[in-house]
RNA sequence: GGUCCCGUAGCUCAGUUGGAUAGAGCGGCAGCCUUCUAAGCUGUAGGCCAUUGGUUCGAAUCCAAUCGGGAUCACCA
C-alpha cells in the first residue's frame, strides 16, 4: 500500500479510540512535509480542531502518542507546530521498500480492475497534414491510454477519421482544376502535404472569386455563398452522397494519398490505434437514435420536418439533430458512434480527447445521451485540452500560420543530432544507432514539452525559440537515465547483500521518498487524466538524482554497504524514470 | 448579448483541491570537470499571485464585482 494512504488509514483508525464521534477522510489532510521542517509526512489538524473544539497541541499530542505507540515500526516520532503534526517515518521502512522492489520492473503499477475504457484521440481530417495542435492531441491520447493501462484498466485506443464532408471536397475540386493530373509521386511529396496544398489552393481561388464578386458590388456574405468554386464544391458533396462513381473514385484516390502520409507521421510519433472508425461509414449512424428520441418525447419535430432537442432548461440552447431534408448533423453521428462503440466493446468509460473549442458540443452530446437513457451516457468523458497557440495568436491552416507536425519533428531530430555530435559522447555508435538516438532525444524533447503542461490549459509555442534540451525537459530526464545506466554497466547490485536498516544520508533518503511516491503519482495522473503529473514527478526525481550524483560516488562509495545501497537506489531510480517516460510515449537511451 | 474558461518572476509553466516563509526551468549574475557522462551540480538576483471587496483560525486557491484575454452559442465539422 502507498505510504500516504497507510498514514490516512492509521489516523482514521486511531481517531475514534481517542475522541468521541465518527471521522472521515475530510477531517484531516496528509501531505509531504516541507523540506524546511523536520519530519517526512504531515497531518494537518485544523479541521479536527474545529470539529473537536480542542487545541491543536492537545489533539496533536494525543494523536502523535497514539500513532507512535500503536505503529512503532512505522513512526519513530512526531513534532507539533501550530496545527501541523510532522511525522517521522522509521528509516527501515525506506530500506525495506528498496530491498523489496529494486528488481521489480512493474513497481508502482496498479492491480487489474476489470474495467474497459476506450480512448478516442487524434481524429484527423483528411484534407490537410497534421500540425502542432494534432501533436498535443496525439501525445495526450496515447499517454492517457498507457497511464490507464498502468492503473489496471483495459484500454482500447480508437480514432475517428473525418474522411468525408465539404473540407475534403475543397481539396478535390482544387486538384481537379489546378493539378493537371499531378500526384504525390510525380511531385515527390508526402501524400498528406500534397493534398493539403490543394486545400490551400482552393482557399486562395475562393478568396479571389469572393473579392471579384464584392468588387462587382455584391455583399461579402452573399459573395461567399455565390462564389462558383464554392458552389461546385457543394455540388460535389451532393454527388459524393449519391455515390457518383467518378467523385467516389477521386475521393478514394486522394484519401489514399493522405493515409499513406499519415501512416508515416503516426509511425514516427508513435501513435497507434486498436480500432479506426471512418466517418464515411458512421455518418448515417444515429438516425435510429433520433427515432428513439422522438418516441420518448425527448426530441421534437418542427413544422418544416427538422428534429430538435430543447436544452434551455439545462442552460443550453435548442440543438438540431436532423435537418429538414432528413440528413443528419455532426451531433447525430456522434450519438450513433457512441452507441456503436458501446455495443462493439461493452466499454465502461469512453474518453474523448478533443480540444476545448468543443466543450459545448461534448456537453450537449453527453446530455442528450443521458436524456435518452442510454446505458453508456454517464461513462462519456470529454478530455478537453487547450489549444496550442503561437505568440501571434491561434494557428490557422488557411492563413498558413500552422506549425507542421512533420517539419517540427524533423527539426527536433536535427537539433538533437547537432547537440549529440557537438558533445561527442557516442562517437562509437554505428550510423543506425545514432539515427535512433537522435529520434529518441528529439521526439522526447517535443513530447515532454507538450505533455508537461496541464492538458486543460492552453499553451504558447514560440517557433523562434527552439524547444530546450536543458532543465525541465525530456532530454534532461533521458540524460539522467543514461548516467545511471553508465554506473550500472560497470557495477551491479549484489543480490545476496543484506543492507543495514539505518544510516541513510539526506539525498539517499530523499530519493527513496520520491521513488515510493511513484504509485501515488500514477494513480493521480489516471484519476485526473493528466500526464503532466507524471512529467513533473519524473523531472523532480531526475533532479534529485543529479544532486545525489554530484554529491556521492557509487562506484567509489565510502563503504561496501553504501555502494550496495546506492546501486539499488540507482537501479530503482532508472526503472521509475524509464517507466514514467514510457507512459509519456518517450524512450530512454542507455547512452547519450 | 447568453454560457464557459483563463490572468502567478522578463519569458514558459508548477502550486498536492483552503494550510507553514508562493516554487521550477529558460534568460541574468557568480562559482564547479585529474574522480561513476558538465544535456550536469552549487549559489544569487527577480513577486501588490490582474484589481477591489467578502467568507474564516488561515485565501494564489472559495464567493461577488471590475478590468484584460480567449472559446462557444450554425440546417459547419
Amino acid at each position: 500500500m502507498l505510504l500516504i494512504e497507510t498514514i490516512r488509514e492509521h489516523v482514521l483508525a486511531v481517531l475514534p479510540e481517542l475522541f468521541e464521534g465518527s471521522f472521515g477522510p475530510s477531517d484531516f489532510q496528509v501531505s509531504q512535509t516541507k523540506p524546511e521542517f523536520e519530519g517526512d509526512y504531515t497531518v494537518v489538524l485544523f479541521s479536527l480542531v474545529k470539529k473537536l473544539k480542542k487545541s491543536p497541541d492537545e489533539i496533536g499530542k494525543l494523536l502523535g502518542e497514539k500513532l507512535t505507540e500503536k505503529y512503532p515500526d512505522l513512526y519513530t516520532g512526531y513534532s507539533l507546530l501550530k496545527g501541523f503534526m510532522n511525522l517521522t517515518i522509521a528509516e527501515p521502512y525506506w530500506v525495506d521498500m528498496l530491498s523489496k522492489h529494486y528488481t521489480d520492473p512493474c513497481f508502482g503499477k496498479g492491480e487489474m480492475r476489470n474495467q474497459k475504457v476506450m480512448v478516442e484521440y487524434s481524429s484527423p481530417n483528411t484534407n490537410k497534414p497534421l500540425h502542432l495542435g494534432h501533436l498535443r492531441n496525439n501525445f495526450l491520447g496515447w499517454s492517457i491510454a498507457e497511464i490507464l493501462k498502468a492503473n489496471g484498466y483495459e484500454v482500447i485506443k480508437s480514432c475517428i477519421v473525418n474522411d468525408r464532408g465539404i473540407h475534403i471536397c475543397k481539396s478535390m475540386i482544387a486538384w481537379q482544376r489546378f493539378a493537371n493530373g499531378a500526384t504525390p509521386e510525380s511531385s515527390g511529396m508526402k501524400g498528406d502535404h500534397f493534398v493539403g496544398d490543394y486545400y490551400v489552393k482552393f482557399n486562395d481561388a475562393y478568396k479571389k472569386e469572393v473579392e471579384g464578386l464584392v468588387s462587382q458590388g455584391m455583399k461579402q456574405e452573399e459573395a461567399e455563398k455565390e462564389a462558383p468554386i464554392m458552389k461546385a464544391t457543394q455540388e460535389m458533396l451532393l454527388q459524393w452522397e449519391k455515390g457518383d462513381p467518378e467523385v467516389i473514385d477521386l475521393w478514394r484516390k486522394m484519401n489514399g494519398w493522405v493515409y499513406s502520409g499519415f501512416d508515416i507521421t503516426y509511425k514516427t510519433i508513435g501513435s497507434d490505434f486498436d480500432v479506426i472508425y471512418y466517418e464515411s461509414d458512421t455518418y448515417l449512424l444515429g438516425k435510429d437514435a433520433v427515432e428513439d428520441g422522438l418516441a420518448k418525447g425527448v426530441f421534437f419535430r418542427k413544422d418544416d420536418g427538422s428534429v430538435w432537442i430543447d436544452l434551455t432548461a439545462d442552460g443550453l440552447d435548442e440543438k438540431l439533430l436532423l435537418r429538414r431534408d432528413g440528413t443528419s448533423v455532426y451531433i447525430t453521428q456522434d450519438i450513433g458512434l457512441a452507441k456503436k462503440k458501446y455495443e462493439q466493446y461493452k466499454i465502461d468509460q469512453s474518453i474523448y480527447v478533443i480540444g476545448d473549442e468543443q466543450n459545448y458540443h461534448m456537453k450537449v452530446l453527453k446530455l442528450i445521451c443521458q436524456k435518452l437513457g442510454l446505458p453508456y451516457a454517464d461513462g462519456i468523458h470529454h478530455l478537453s485540452y487547450g489549444m496550442v497557440e503561437l505568440p501571434t495568436g491561434k494557428m490557422k491552416s488557411r492563413e498558413g500560420t500552422v506549425v507542421d507536425a512533420d517539419d517540427l519533428v524533423q527539426e527536433m531530430v536535427n537539433i538533437s543530432a547537432q547537440h549529440t555530435q557537438e558533445l561527442g559522447k557516442v562517437k562509437d555508435f554505428p550510423e543506425e544507432a545514432l539515427q535512433e538516438l537522435y529520434e529518441t532525444i528529439g521526439l522526447g524533447a517535443l513530447k515532454f514539452f507538450l505533455l508537461r503542461v496541464d492538458p486543460k490549459k492552453k499553451m504558447i509555442f514560440n517557433p523562434e525559440e527552439s524547444i530546450d534540451f536543458h532543465g525541465f525537459t525530456g532530454p534532461f530526464i533521458q540524460y539522467t537515465h543514461a548516467r545511471i545506466k553508465s554506473i550500472l554497466r560497470k557495477e551491479q547490485a549484489d543480490t545476496g547483500y543484506t543492507l543495514a536498516k539505518t544510516g541513510l544520508l539526506p539525498l539517499e533518503k530523499e530519493l527513496l521518498v520520491s521513488i515510493e511516491q511513484y504509485g501515488m503519482v500514477l494513480k493521480q495522473s489516471a484519476e485526473e487524466l493528466n500526464p503532466s503529473v507524471i512529467a513533473i514527478y519524473a523531472y523532480n526525481l531526475a533532479k534529485t538524482f543529479n544532486s545525489f550524483y554530484a554529491e556521492h560516488s557509487v562506484a567509489n562509495a565510502e563503504s561496501e554497504e553504501k555502494k550496495q545501497l546506492r546501486l539499488r537506489i540507482c537501479g530503482m531510480t532508472a526503472v521509475v524514470l524509464s517507466s514514467s517516460l514510457q507512459l509519456l510515449g518517450m524512450s530512454v537511451p542507455e547512452r547519450m
